[in-house]
DNA sequence: AAAACGGGGGA
DNA sequence: TCCCCAGTTTT
C-alpha cells in the first residue's frame, strides 16, 4: 500500500479517535436510533448545513413522517413546505424521490451497501458511506468537510480541498483508519465529531485534541493555515422585480419549475430586471397575468438576500386587488407550500396580512 | 474541472 | 464583511 502520510500508526490514531467519540460525542437526535431512515434523513439535512439548524428540521420531519413510507406518500409541496428555510432545495426534492424509490420499489428497505445507497437521488459518496457505516455497520471511508480538515492538518496535506486528487488521498486515509479501528462506524463518526468540536476551522482547540501530540500541523504550528482552499468566486448582483398581489388574507403565488434556483418553491410574480426600470417590469408582470394595474405602482420596499454567489435585491411592489382571482392563495395555505427565506421576506414586505400566516 | 445550488452564525 | 458548514448534481 502506498504511504498515506500518517504521522503515527493508524491503529493508535484510530483508537484515540474512537475513545474521544465514546467519551465526548454529542447526544444528537439522530444518534438515539440508528435506523437507516433516520440516518439517511439526518445526513441529507446536514449537507452543507450546521448541525444546530438540522436538529429542528430533523425533529419535525420524523414527527410528521415517522417512516419512509409516510414521506414517500406525502405531496412534494408538503415536503418542501417542511424544508422551507433549510436551503439547497434540490435536497428536499431528491429526498422525496429517494423516499419513493425506497418505499415503492424496494418495499421500504434501504440498500445496505454504499454502492447501493449511492443510487438514491441526493446520495453522493459521503452520504452513501455515512449511511452504510452508521446504519449498517460497514467499514467505509466517510469523508466530509470535517474529515478533510482533520486529516489535512494531521498529515500536513496542502492539497487544495476541492481537488479530486486531494479527496482521493483523504479517502484512502479515512479507509485506513476505519480498517484499523475497533469499530469502524465509531471511528468514522469520531473523526467528524473531532472536526466539529475540536479541530474547527478557526477557533480550534489543540489542547483538547486527542491527536495533538501526533499532529503535524500542530508540530509545525501552522494549524490555522490548513486545510488549503482555492480562491472563492466573486458574487454577482441580481436585481429582481417582485409584485405582491394580495386581497385581504390571500396572496398571489406561483410555483417555480422543479429545477434550478428555488426549484419547486412558490413565489409572487417576479422576474430579473435585466437593467429595465422596476416599475415598468412590475406593470408587465401584472398585465401578463390579466391583472389591472392601479394608475400608479408604488414600490413598497427593497429586500436584499445574500447567497453564496449572488446578491439578490428584490424591488417589491404591493398591489391590492378585488374580485375573484385564480392563483390567489388563502393565508392558511401559504404555510403549506415551500417558500424560500427570501420570498418570506418579500411577502412580509408587500402583504399586509403576512404576519398572520408566516411563522418566524 | 468548474459551476450551480441557500442560509445563517461566528470571527 | 468574509468564511464555511455532516455535499450532490449538472455542465
Amino acid at each position: 500500500m502506498a504511504d498515506l502520510g500518517f504521522p503515527a500508526p493508524t491503529r493508535r490514531l484510530a483508537r484515540a479517535v474512537e475513545a474521544f467519540f465514546v467519551e465526548q460525542g454529542r447526544d444528537l437526535p439522530w444518534r438515539a436510533d440508528r435506523s437507516p431512515y433516520r440516518v439517511w434523513l439526518s445526513e441529507i439535512m446536514c449537507q452543507q448545513t450546521r448541525v444546530q439548524v438540522a436538529i429542528d428540521y430533523f425533529t419535525r420531519f420524523v414527527e410528521r413522517f415517522p417512516r419512509v413510507e409516510d414521506l414517500a406518500r406525502a405531496p412534494l409541496d408538503d415536503v418542501l413546505a417542511m424544508w422551507s428555510g433549510l436551503g439547497y432545495y434540490a435536497r428536499g426534492r431528491n429526498l422525496h424521490r429517494a423516499a419513493q424509490v425506497v418505499a415503492f420499489e424496494r418495499d421500504g428497505r434501504f440498500p445496505d451497501t454504499a454502492a447501493g445507497l449511492r443510487e438514491l437521488p441526493g446520495v453522493g459518496p459521503y452520504t452513501a458511506a455515512a449511511i452504510a457505516s452508521f446504519a449498517f455497520g460497514r467499514t467505509e471511508a466517510v469523508v466530509d468537510g470535517n474529515v478533510m480538515r482533520v486529516l489535512s492538518r494531521l498529515c500536513l496535506d496542502d492539497g487544495p480541498l476541492d481537488e479530486p486528487a486531494t479527496k482521493r488521498r483523504m479517502t484512502a486515509r479515512a479507509l485506513a483508519l476505519a480498517e484499523a479501528a475497533d469499530h469502524a462506524p465509531t471511528l468514522a463518526e469520531g473523526v467528524m465529531e473531532l472536526g466539529a468540536l475540536v479541530c474547527t476551522p478557526k477557533a480550534f482547540r489543540c489542547d483538547a485534541c486527542p491527536l495533538s501530540t501526533m499532529c503535524e500541523a500542530r508540530d509545525a504550528d501552522v494549524v490555522a493555515l490548513y486545510p488549503v482552499k482555492k480562491k472563492p468566486r466573486p458574487r454577482t448582483l441580481v436585481e429582481v422585480c417582485a409584485v405582491v398581489v394580495h386581497q385581504d388574507g390571500a396572496v398571489w403565488l406561483e410555483r417555480r419549475e422543479a429545477k434550478g434556483l428555488f426549484g419547486g418553491l412558490y413565489e409572487v410574480p417576479a422576474t430579473p430586471l435585466d437593467g429595465a426600470a422596476p416599475a415598468k417590469v412590475a406593470r408587465q408582470l401584472l398585465e401578463a397575468r390579466g391583472l389591472s394595474a392601479p394608475g400608479r405602482l408604488r414600490k413598497t420596499a427593497t429586500v436584499a438576500r445574500t447567497l453564496t454567489h449572488r446578491e439578490l435585491v428584490f424591488h417589491v411592489y404591493s398591489v391590492p386587488v378585488d374580485g375573484a382571482h385564480d392563483p390567489l392563495r388563502a393565508g392558511d395555505e401559504v404555510s403549506g407550500v415551500g417558500l424560500s427565506t427570501a420570498m418570506r421576506e418579500v411577502l412580509r414586505a408587500g402583504w399586509p396580512a403576512a404576519e398572520r400566516f408566516l411563522p418566524g
